[in-house]
Order: C-alpha cells, then sequence, then structure tokens
DNA sequence: CGAAGAAACCGAATGCCATTCAGATTCGGC
DNA sequence: GCCGAATCTGAATGGCATTCGGTTTCTTCG
C-alpha cells in the first residue's frame, strides 16, 4: 500500500473504462469500476469529484472515441444527415450506455466545437440566425429520442390484442419483426426533418 | 399497527404520489414516497414489486391524468399535431419525473389503444402499412427528446467563447435567452416533421 | 543533498437506499 | 364462528456512494 510508482488512474483510463462497463453490464457502480480499474474504490476520488463527473467522462470519451473523422464541407443536407448518422453510431456501439448517456445531456463544453461547426454550416446554407439553434436542438432531439427508442423493448405483435387494434396489427405485421425495424424509424425520420428544414428555409 | 380498518394504500394512489414526489423532488426513493403516503416502506411491497412498477405507475397516472381529451377525428397533420402537443404537456407538468419516465420507455399495454388511434389515422391518410410505425416511431423519438431537452441545462452564450465559436454566438444571440428557446425548437421540429412525413407520403 | 509538502493509494467507517421477513391485526368466505 | 388471505409495522440485510485517516512515494525548493 502507499503511492504506486507508477500511477494507476487518470481521467482517460477511469473514462474509458465506465464506459466499457456501463455498456457490458448495463449499469454503473463504483465498486465495479474500481475493480475494473484494479483499484479500491476510494482511489477514485482522487481524480473526480463523484459519479456524475465519471458520466461526463463517459461522454467525453464517447466524443474522443467517435466520429472523428466528419467532413463538415460540402451540402448542407450530406453534412447533418452525416452528422446524425455519426452520432447514432456512437449510441449504437454502446447501446448500454445510452441510459446513462441520454438522461444527462450534452452541454459539456468540448461538444461546443461540434456546435460551432454546425451552426457554421446551416448559417452559410440561408437558414435564418434565430432558426440555427431550432434546428439543431430538434434534430438532437430526435437523435437522442431514437437512441432510447434503440434499447427500449419494442411493441410486439403478439402482446396486441389484434381484434381491439387491427390497425396497430397491420402496421405491426408489415415491418420486420426484429431488426431492421429502428433502423427504417431512423431513416425515415431523419429524412423526414431534413426535408422539413428545407421547407423551412425556403419559406 | 396490524391490518388497517381501511386500507391506506392502493396501485392508484401508489402511481399518484410518486409522480407528485418526482415532480417536486426531481427523484425518487421510496422511503420518500412511503413517508408522503405516511406508510412504512414495506407496506408499499404489497401492491408493488418493486421500484420498477411504481415508475411504471407514474407513467400509467401520467397518461390517465392527462391528454384525455384528444380528438382523433380530422386531417392527419392536425391529430398528430395535437397528439404530440399533449404528450409534451404532459412532460411539461411533470419535469421533474422527466429523467424517470423517459428511460424505460412507453411499451406497457395502456398505450396500445393510443398506437391503434395513431395507426389508423395514418393508415387513412394514405402512409404505406410498413411506413407507418415507422413514422409513430421517430415522432415519438422527437417528443421524448425533446422532454430530455426541456429539463437539461441549455447552450448559455456566456459559456461559448465567441472568437472560436463566432457562429455558435450568432445564433444563440438571436435566440431568447432562456424561455421559448425549447418552446421554439419544439415548433420547428415538429412542423419540419410533419412537412417531410406528407413528402414521404406523396413520393 | 535533504526535508517538507503534495499526490496516489488502501481500509475502515458512515449513512442512505431497496428489498425481505416475521409478527400483529383485521377482513371475507364457508 | 373459524381459517386463510390481506394489510400494515419494525427490524433486519446487503449494496452503494462518499469521506477520512494512514501509508508510501514523488517533487520541489532551499
Amino acid at each position: 500500500m502507499g503511492r504506486p510508482r507508477t500511477p494507476l488512474l487518470d481521467r482517460r483510463r477511469i473514462g474509458a473504462a465506465a464506459l466499457k462497463l456501463a455498456d457490458e453490464q448495463g449499469a454503473l457502480t463504483i465498486p465495479a469500476l474500481a475493480k475494473a480499474l484494479g483499484v479500491a474504490p476510494s482511489a477514485l476520488y482522487h481524480h473526480v469529484s463523484g459519479r456524475a463527473e465519471i458520466v461526463s467522462l463517459m461522454r467525453e470519451e464517447l466524443a474522443l472515441t467517435t466520429g472523428l473523422d466528419l467532413d463538415w464541407s460540402g451540402p448542407w443536407e450530406e453534412v447533418l444527415r452525416a452528422w446524425a448518422h455519426s452520432y447514432r453510431d456512437a449510441f449504437i456501439s454502446h447501446p448500454g450506455a445510452v441510459p446513462l448517456l441520454a438522461t444527462a445531456p450534452l452541454t459539456e463544453p468540448f461538444m461546443h466545437a461540434m456546435y460551432e461547426q454546425l451552426a457554421r454550416v446551416l448559417l452559410d446554407a440561408g437558414f435564418a440566425d434565430r432558426d440555427v439553434m431550432a434546428v439543431i436542438t430538434s434534430l438532437e432531439s430526435f437523435l437522442l429520442g431514437s437512441a432510447l427508442d434503440l434499447v427500449a423493448p419494442a411493441v410486439m405483435v403478439s402482446d396486441v390484442a389484434r381484434e381491439t387494434a387491427p390497425h396497430l396489427s397491420a402496421a405491426l405485421d408489415a415491418i420486420p419483426a426484429d431488426r431492421g425495424r429502428a433502423e427504417h424509424g431512423f431513416d425515415l425520420g431523419l429524412r423526414a426533418l431534413l426535408t422539413g428544414f428545407k421547407a423551412l428555409r425556403d419559406a
């Protein structure tokens, strides 16, 4: 015991381990995280102020390890579409962590660079100043909600009383049972949003 | 002690008290809920299986006490708009409970009647069978995400370095500081979605 | 070179929370 | 009128986040 010759922890390793743990276990506890890092729970508090800050580190880690390769040039629809997909891919890569990440949203400073790029693209594309944040916010809301939907148990045909809900049953019968459902909903919603944004700008 | 002459608890009262508590305190604990109900914590377990079921009861209570007066006739855009607003109003009425309600989504059976109405309206409006669930799901994702955005701390102009984020600063300057921001984003996003759905149907 | 203080860890302790269980009392059916 | 089921209390149990004192090692500065 005592101070180790070489440090066992730093904020980056804590964030990465927390993300991995939440992803695999679907939950994040300090004892489990400490164990995964080969360390006593109390050691973590020399690097972070508490659990909330660990979640923030997870979000940072997620931002650092995904979507670094976005191309911010090109037509605004393509930029927004690419951003949305990379955003969503990041959540898909860590489904167990989604409930944790989604509930205390993305106001960390390191998100500002991303918002700046989006704002620039939209302003260049001719959107009114007062609409830019609304476009970004509503798109982000859709992304956040889609991420939650991703990890939610789907409405199952078998759960629905066919005679009391004939239209719902028909709609459910018409889509693939398990996989592409969320995918289709996401693509369709994203396309609809972008189409609507365009109409808004031209009005 | 012993069995009371008249029952102190039932599932309805538990759900209502839990919703009120989470709303006021921003958190839900069994001891606090029991205290609000004038009862020992262990008494709750004779009516519900655990904390998760209490959250489910909260959702049910929310569904029962709001949005009963929806008019499912009329043009599909109006129906969807009215549904979206009532859905969102319900969340606005209970901001403290949003994180709790949003993370374990809405697959309870009592939601089926609502989905059935939506499915009927969309099918009648000429949407393809295979698109109906996608429309409902993506709209609901947007609603869920907007609810979370509602209770999230907003990006503040003051937090943004103006020289490194000029476009973002301009966009933030162009909207009201605190209040109508989420409102504007919601209205704009909803309009965009509906416009996009219409374009999709006609294609 | 040496000492003081800061940094990094461990182990024990605290207080809160969700959940369970045995015990007491009352209700409802037969 | 009796017996089982229902309803509540109070006392556990085990887990979690967090704090604190103690120990060792690193670093800085005289």
